[in-house]
DNA sequence: CTGAAAGCGCTTACAG
DNA sequence: CTGAAAGCGCTTACAG
């Protein structure tokens, strides 16, 4: 036998107490609702005494607006995306929307996950550091759930996105590197398949030819210190050391410098710049003084949720690009300091 | 006029589809119900053909138990928060539980916002790096909605708590540095109302004197790396200056190292052994290979949600103690090793 | 094992 | 401006 819950107190024994019917409390609460003013005051007054506020559940099932936003994270570890999160929670909740997170490892849980997000009913879905399907996008599209990307975009073109203008930032970093007088300038990719990496090589390799200068060397990490410090080893070994590594994110760079300064005895910027993206806190630590580029988290969380929350159901997807900022610090050779002697191989 | 949304699919349309009951479709969807096995594979493979699966707020609504749990974040800039927030996700996703996410900038946010995760009748409310008023909790409680904090603890013990055992990793952090033969032994405190600073401190403090040895000095910061730097900047100001400094987290005691090595020149640890505590991922980086402690967040993650699914509506809060490790890296001089000669003041 | 019926707590046309 | 009534999509005693 379900107890009947009599500590809980519902819209009913506010109404009588207040000396209304259910309808004058529900209008109280509701906005823009035609309830006379001293009923409104009555209702708020009883409401208090009783210590009830709505059911936003109950008024989830009658509005069809649960009032909730489907998060998914992908990689907390990384302190950009954290940062995304903080931002995008802060935001919502001043929207009067409540985030349901959702964690996910692999790409692969999303096809499991994100259909027990609907069940519950979000308004929408943001999703950070990962894409999603195109069927998993058909499914949300059909049940009228938009979606929206943070930092990635897919190509089949149903899903909108905001990103980072991750070409235009890594633009600006190839002219601040060959204007520091570098010419050996490699790059470190982040993970393959995402679009930001791929994205930030296209700019930086664009701008460079661009610039008449060929990029020396290229190696692969997946956006983490270990997998980082690995391919940096490698870059360093070769016979011709490059003289500054563009990095596709901070973590990696950090690990870069590390490396490079306790392993292969370099002085950072003399013998190598180096430098990163995403600008996290630890970029401007005394230790690192890392030169970076810094995504807007404010205006792309902003943007994601107004696209969210305007978006029309049979709309077309929109991207949105916010322009990145580069942040210029010591780990990379300022414009037209001389080079250091070159020290050739170790 | 509300469209009626015929693209969603509902019970009553699986019931259908299925030749059965709408009873009969719920308990398909119910563990332990009493359906028999063709029933239930009629109404799956119905509900698999139309897309179909339960409205989880229609379900909250009757069950009174949303699946839901609120969780609190206060500081997810601070990457242990962001560890313990990614664990408790996932933990709560097996236990087909749903974190409904709440981000508070200063505490007393808490006390508009926690009436607003209780009004999505959330099952109970996980709080991260913040603690609650007593008022608070009673309006929690009389809600009959468990309240577990998470790394804090207070004192009117009417919520259940489960922390890192504090004090005895700060004990583990003073023998190893009164093991490394240090005499001038420092600490750097958190933000002073804490639990967690206040329990570090006194574990350290206590063990020192258990072993003859006064605190040489005291200094505050706030968990940051910025005050943390101006706080250290004054330990090393003095005259005599410490031989070693345990900081009450890793943020600070990376601020200590930065500002010893860059603003100081000192060598860590041959001039001066620094730790800290958390053990987040920068302490192991190579720039730092920072001595630490580490709290086991799995197993607090996991307490703390059980915790929450155990609490009895009137039973006795609990504080659970998870046992921490120390993490001995090279920012600390190991035990044996001779003292470097004094240096004095700079 | 199954279905008809009541009900979770709310909102909202509708009629007044 | 207000209240009675219907209904959101589901679960669960109840009777069979």
């Amino acid at each position: 036998m379900k107890p009947k819950n009599s500590y809980v107190v519902r819209s009913i024994d506010v109404a009588r107490l207040a000396g209304v019917s259910r309808s004058a409390v529900s209008r109280a609460y509701t906005e823009g609702a035609y309830v006379a003013d001293g009923t409104r005051q009555k209702v708020l007054k009883a409401a208090e005494q009783l210590g009830y506020s709505p059911n936003a559940i109950a008024r989830g099932l009658i509005t069809r607006r649960s009032r909730m936003i489907g998060v998914v994270i992908a990689d907390l570890a990384n302190p950009f995306y954290a940062r995304v999160l903080e931002a995008t929670c802060l935001k919502l909740q001043e929207a009067g929307l409540a985030p349901l997170l959702l964690s996910c490892r692999r790409a692969q849980d999303l096809d499991s996950l994100v259909p027990q997000l609907l069940a519950y009913q979000v308004d929408g879905v943001l999703i950070t550091a990962a894409t999603l399907s195109s069927t998993l996008a058909t499914q949300c599209a059909r049940a009228g759930r938009p979606v929206v990307l943070i930092n990635r975009y897919v190509n089949f073109d149903a899903v909108s996105a905001v990103t980072c203008d991750n070409a235009g930032g890594a633009r600006m970093m190839a002219e601040h590197l060959v204007a520091g007088g570098h010419k050996r300038i490699a790059f470190l990719a982040g993970l393959e398949d995402t679009s930001s990496s791929r994205d930030r090589e296209r700019g930086f390799v664009g701008r460079l030819s661009e610039l008449k200068l060929p990029l020396f060397a290229r190696e692969t990490g997946d956006y983490h210190y270990e997998t980082a410090a690995a391919a940096v080893r490698r870059l360093l070994s070769r016979k011709q050391r490059p003289d500054a590594l563009f990095c596709a994110n901070d973590t990696m760079a950090i690990a870069a410098l590390d490396v490079a300064r306790h392993e292969f005895g370099l002085d950072v910027p003399k013998d190598i710049s180096i430098s990163g993206y995403d600008d996290i806190e630890a970029a401007a630590w005394k230790g690192y003084d890392l030169t970076s580029v810094d995504q807007d988290v404010d205006r792309m969380t902003e943007a994601a949720i107004s696209l969210l929350q305007h978006e029309q159901p049979g709309g077309k997807p929109q991207h949105i690009l916010v322009p990145a900022r580069l942040r210029v610090r010591r780990s990379t050779r300022p414009a037209g300091k001389p080079l250091a002697g070159r020290k050739g191989r170790r």
